[in-house]
DNA sequence: GGAAATTAATCAAACGATTGATTAATTTTG
DNA sequence: CAAAATTAATCAATCGTTTGATTAATTTCC
């Protein structure tokens, strides 16, 4: 009769990171967590061994799915900036279908207390870049690109998105929005898009 | 003979900021603050009411210091693409040389529990962003920009500098690179600034 | 000027509340 | 029945804050 399988592992996990990213780890308890899951606080450690033991598996799985996310964009025979538009594409969508996530992932990189999550979240990041890095490097080395500082576009490009979801006031000062609403999200995720894939088509391939 | 007048309250203000800024507000407790600053754990109470009380002057001091600095630029008699370029210049400087406010300021940004100091900061930055937008968009009117959004653009100045705080291991992959060290910051600082002139000069003034 | 009164600064100790974690008992499930 | 899941109750530790007392400095008064 009850199909309901309320899964309270799983219950916990989302529970947490909904809690974790509006009001940080430390300012997360563990009765809070209990409470908005449903579940008993010693289901906690029974599946994850401690608080900690959350965050870390929530951070995995994310990672992960991360991870799999990442196409295989320079496999195909496309241009470089046309790589380079589809990334950003891509990395607009994701960032901002899970600004939630995404706030915490760099609230915790501000952070020094928890290096191994710390060189974790950096490990995670580092792939995408080089992947990026890559595109560039090639797009300069074949003559399509300007000679630039790399590391330091793919900042500009990567920092943008964390910008506005970071401080989306910057971008929309219409006080009634909200980057949770799919209509203001759309709105803001087309801008972006076409913004970052302006501003990288006129820098990188702009012959002086 | 002793001219070394230990002001307590502003010991617990520096240790305090430190603390913030590494561990974070809820990570960092009344009892760190007293033992690193060298006060009682009492006169974090008596001087500044509480524990938040504490962090909201650290904040007002922070945020009038930023204001203050702000200078006249928009005044002076020169170029739009002049006027931003030192925006730039006095922005890479000033960040880069409070990386550690820096970040525990755009961390508080990101979470939603302390919606004063969310608007608090959110009002100081708005001042900052006002002169940008003027000045892009004072250019973009007398034809010296090119149309574009100012918003966004404004995003990717302020989104870079924050990303190279936040991650800067994104732009020197070097392990033993150190952000404290006056000579590698040198080094940053300088690939910041030439990076965001370059890019806002070629973006801004290219013609199509 | 010097005793008396007042204020500011500092301290150790303790407060009640909450923290993350654990126990032992109970229920559910296969 | 045995294993897995779940519960209420409890643990020691730590949290931010408050207390009452003490010292040092300043002001008031005669």
């Amino acid at each position: 009769m009850k199909t309901e399988k309320v899964d309270k592992r799983q219950a916990i996990l989302d529970a947490a990171e909904k809690l974790f990213c509006e009001t940080g780890y430390e300012g997360t308890s563990t009765r809070q967590i209990a409470k908005e899951s449903g579940a008993n606080m010693a289901m906690i450690n029974y599946y994850f061994g401690s608080k900690e033991g959350v965050f870390v598996e929530i951070m995995n799985e994310r990672i992960a799915g991360f991870a799999s996310q990442l196409k295989i964009i320079n496999e195909d025979k496309i241009s470089a900036l046309e790589k380079l538009h589809r990334v950003i594409e891509g990395y607009v969508n994701r960032i901002l279908n899970n600004t939630a996530f995404h706030k915490m992932m760099h609230r915790e990189l501000s952070l020094t207390q928890r290096p191994e999550m710390y060189d974790k979240i950096k490990d995670a990041m580092s792939h995408n870049m080089q992947l990026i890095d890559r595109i560039i490097t090639d797009g300069i080395e074949d003559g399509s690109f300007n000679k630039v500082d790399v590391r330091m576009v793919i900042a500009t490009i990567m920092g943008t998105i964390t910008n506005i979801v970071i401080a989306p006031h910057k971008v929309i000062s219409c006080s009634n929005f909200d980057l949770n609403n799919p209509k203001d999200k759309k709105i803001i995720k087309d801008r972006a898009i076409a913004h970052l894939q302006d501003l990288t088509t006129v820098y990188l391939t702009t012959k002086k």
